[in-house]
RNA sequence: UACACUCAAAGAUAAGU
């Protein structure tokens, strides 16, 4: 085992990402996932900066990155709105082969999308070979990001035609969608889809349902909804 | 030695002001 790919996880559950950094500093053997493990270490202290300038020292180390290595500087990226690096690294991921990663692709799918390039989102999207929950999910968020529900829902659609259950995740962002469309009969069916599978009682999820009847103009199923929480704050 | 399994990476995080 190395014990250097679990230092920086270690240091970052126990709030310090300078105490991982100074313990990685020591390592002998710095390997792609120790490297990797240190980026990520700073994504969760909210140092995306910090993490992204890892990379050319990762470089300058003579490490490869993998594709994990890559993902995680995307979601640095994403994390600073930073797509001139994040199209740097989507050479780097053409570079070394890691298009058909579906963590990679969804990563950098999401990096396009949060930083408003809708269209180079799409064409991530498009050119995957396998497109599971959360790629979908990516696409469809991005869509409400950037200001285009009626997208988002026509995805949500198509989705599921194509034999794709959405999750907790996705009907949520999906009931986001419905609010600013004023779509309340979709509203609805989503709610019969989330109470289906036990994702009623969650905080989250029944506040966005409370927003969504609201703003689809329907005050008594909203109330309902409320009187339904476990926690009413 | 081979095979299998497990082990690091991706999506929402609400409303209002």
């Amino acid at each position: 085992i190395d014990l250097g790919n679990y230092i920086a996880p270690m240091f970052v559950e126990s709030g310090s990402v300078t105490d991982a950094q100074h313990a990685f500093d020591r390592l002998l053997h710095r390997t792609e996932h120790s490297w990797t493990s240190l980026i990520l270490g700073y994504i969760d202290c909210g140092q995306a900066q910090a993490a992204l300038s890892l990379h050319q020292k990762m470089q300058e180390d003579g490490v490869n990155p993998s594709c994990f290595t890559l993902t995680a500087l995307l979601k640095a990226c994403t994390r600073l709105k930073d797509i001139d690096n994040g199209r740097q690294i989507h050479e780097e991921v053409k570079k070394h082969g890691f298009e058909g990663d579906v963590f990679l692709c969804s990563a950098l799918l999401d990096m396009y999308a949060k930083c408003g390039a809708i269209l180079e989102a799409e064409e991530v999207f498009e050119r995957l070979p396998v497109r599971n929950v959360v790629c979908w999910t990516a696409l469809i968020a991005g869509y409400i990001e950037n200001g285009f529900a009626e997208q988002a829902l026509k995805c949500f659609n198509r989705m599921q035609t194509e034999g794709i259950t959405p999750d907790a995740v996705t009907l949520l962002c999906s009931l986001k969608a419905c609010s600013s469309m004023r779509a309340l009969d979709l509203g609805r069916q989503i709610h019969t889809d989330i109470v289906q599978k036990k994702h009623e009682r969650d905080v989250i999820v029944g506040n966005t349902l409370i927003d969504m009847y609201i703003k689809c103009g329907s005050i008594e199923e909203a109330h309902e909804v409320f009187d339904k929480l476990p926690v009413q704050d």
